[in-house]
DNA sequence: GATTCAAATTGTATTAAACACAATAACAAA
DNA sequence: TTTGTTATTGTGTTTAATACAATTTGAATC
């Protein structure tokens, strides 16, 4: 009567994207551990097994508070991973039991994701973990699943940007240039822009407002500044 | 060092929609429950919890085939469902306890949805379990977070279906008039179409062939039928 | 069998958006 | 002052979306 009640564990993942203007990032921190006596690093994303009671969002927006700082942090639940082979790795296998205290048999992850300035402060460093940003494109082997996860969390972007590109605002920082703007929709939608026809769509819009402030320092014609209204832009919707 | 392995238990539960020509169903199996010494009846979502060692999709499809006979439908998961509470109910506490022959805790299930023709056959009774398809804006409360879950899940089919509306002959007969089509069109979005403008347009999709039957028995000019040719439409996507 | 009804189907015009691409402006470095 | 590079502006073409009038037709009614 026991067959069905595997012991499984719940933990939460949470993938937080930022933009530095060319690419991608994604935040991870630094994880060590021991395998074959020796000592090894890399890198996951920020997660941990859910508490006692604990809603899941709750739990996404605790262990993202704990391991990297950030607070507010809107996080939206994109994906379950449970294969029972996404914990069978020695190295995270011993990892777990050593920072479980405890054997852990199969573990379920929700997914969560995030986008955030890059620009937010983070901590370098506390209570023994570590946050950095790493390119998307450029990620070594992680932890786990989570190559796999942070692969889908990018897709989940392209998905939910297609239906609502305001949502890239919050991957942009206070201040952009149309450029940079469109190089996000470059490399979130996999294609080539018109920077013409691209800066005539944006800078009609009335919640992309006009700085005084322009470019400095570079070999060329100085772009204009542009902030995102986000009153003007719920104004214009309905 | 047990604070955090708290004892979960993991399920799936699968949200089948189908269209009637006029309006969306999902399919629901009986639920039957003794609660103050009384026998109850009410309805659920087809889904059980899974399986030692099974992948989830693998455990949604089998509760699927297992509850309903269906088999071969493509199944997407679509949310996780974890609140503390949604396994509150003395009603469902008390039928976990008598179905799964043990003490079961906070219960976390994975979300699936499909898309299939409701004509379909599925099981009208076995293993004591009955499949009925029930409109989705008549459903009674239903069992745990059900009615939640269902509206979830039309809640995705809407933003599935803005980005790809071929999605929708899945729930299509496979010959059906251009009306019927444009039916499950307003009520997936909630919207209301030029009849016209909607047949020019679809008409117009190599996809879409004509067949030589009509509609009988209207008190009107007789509409075509037509059915969706999926090579066709493959051939047209890059 | 002629007439009527309601929806299917066809026609036509307007409007808005997407897209291609040439031309001009401006900043920093040489 | 000239050059290189990108920002910004201009213009025309193409495509899609939308509105709405007009015509067709199967079945029911007179």
């Amino acid at each position: 009567m026991e067959t069905e009640s595997a012991k499984i564990h719940l933990s939460v993942d949470c993938t937080v994207l930022g933009f530095d203007g060319e690419r991608l990032e994604v935040l991870l921190i630094r994880r060590t551990g021991v395998e074959g006596g020796e000592e090894f690093h890399d890198m996951k994303l920020p997660g941990s097994v859910i508490v006692d009671g604990e809603e899941l969002d709750d739990a996404a927006r605790r262990v993202l508070t704990e391991l990297t700082g950030l607070k507010n942090v809107p996080l939206t639940q994109f994906h379950a991973f449970g294969s029972p082979d996404r914990t069978k790795d020695p190295r995270d296998i011993h990892w777990l039991e050593a920072t479980q205290q405890m054997h852990v048999g199969r573990t379920v992850t929700i997914g969560y994701m995030a986008l955030v300035k890059i620009g937010r402060s983070i901590m370098g460093d506390m209570e023994g973990t570590e946050a950095l940003w790493v390119p998307v494109d450029k990620l070594p082997p992680l932890a786990f699943d989570h190559n796999q996860i942070i692969a889908e969390a990018v897709k989940m972007l392209r998905t939910l940007a297609s239906m609502d590109p305001s949502m890239l605002y919050a991957l942009m920082p206070r201040k952009f240039t149309v450029t940079q703007l469109r190089n996000l929709y470059e490399v979130v939608f996999g294609v080539r822009l018109d920077p013409a026809n691209f800066y005539k769509k944006m800078v009609q819009m009335p919640y992309i407002v006009p700085l005084e402030e322009r470019e400095k320092g570079v070999a060329h014609r100085a772009a204009r500044y542009y902030r995102f209204d986000k009153n003007t832009y719920n104004k214009t919707r309905i």
